[in-house]
DNA sequence: GTTAAAGTCTACTACTCTAGTAGAGTAATC
DNA sequence: GATTACTCTACTAGAGTAGTAGACTTTAAC
């Protein structure tokens, strides 16, 4: 499961991505048309601004808009910056590794094999996709 | 990212998969072989018997023990008795569907679409693995 | 140069879930 | 009847989720 902060951020950047004019969009446009709240969302923003996404604009007219393409823009590189990990358990995490303080040894641990099976096949759907491809769909 | 439980949940039951004899196994065996704590494991035993997995024995040379043949348990019907959803958004759910209240229709979202692409490959991997199949690799 | 618009930032909150722990109760075996 | 081992209820600390409130800063237009 997902949280609401990933599904938001991605929604938010899909609605950026289908902006005809290249002007920045304020965040109420973004809350109300996704039926998010602005407050929420704001900070979703934020965190999208600061990982490099979007950029912003402060005063009158501003708002905020994409930095680069949305085919530019893999749906995979969004979900790490929201939700984290894309594993299941950090033992197989690319980005996120930790190791699991039960398992002596991974090569033997029967979970760890499965969830490679899994990230492997959710992770080339997320590299597969970019936000292009996202709003196509 | 999945919880502990199902990742104990599912080294248990590859545990009791791969003994030699058929006797109950007691938890505590359990609980040291794969480094789980006696008390939370007890728990998770419990919710896999009422669950239909396991059998268990009171008393002296009691324990746990499969019900069914490890190839006829699907590693699909343990994820969604101890984790929930194997799909990331409840709209997208078999098993645990639940309407977004974000969404107007679902046929026009593109999270939604996204998602049933990445449920469908998850799903597949965890219908295709019975714990015949987890124990094996 | 004041006002209004819009993003920025900090702090706080209610609620739920996770990963347990503690301890009494029940059933089976010897 | 004592011991063993599963059963069940209750409780808890800590983390994370999904926000809310409000003050602050920057920009543009009048």
């Amino acid at each position: 499961m997902i949280s609401k902060k990933t599904k938001y951020g991605l929604k938010a950047l899909g609605y950026l991505a289908k902006q005809k004019s290249d002007g920045p969009v304020q965040i109420s446009s973004i809350a109300k048309s996704e039926n998010i709240s602005q407050k929420f969302l704001e900070s979703i923003l934020l965190t999208l601004r600061k990982a490099g996404f979007l950029g912003s604009k402060k005063g009158k007219g501003g708002g905020y808009y994409l930095l680069k393409n949305p085919d530019e823009i893999k749906i995979a590189s969004i979900y790490r910056t929201l939700e984290g990990p894309i594993a299941m358990v950090p033992c197989v995490s690319l980005n996120f590794y930790e190791k699991c303080n039960d398992c002596d040894s991974e090569k033997e641990c029967h979970v760890n094999h499965l969830m490679i099976q899994i990230r492997d096949n959710t992770l080339a759907i997320l590299e597969k996709n970019t936000l292009a491809d996202f709003i196509k769909k």
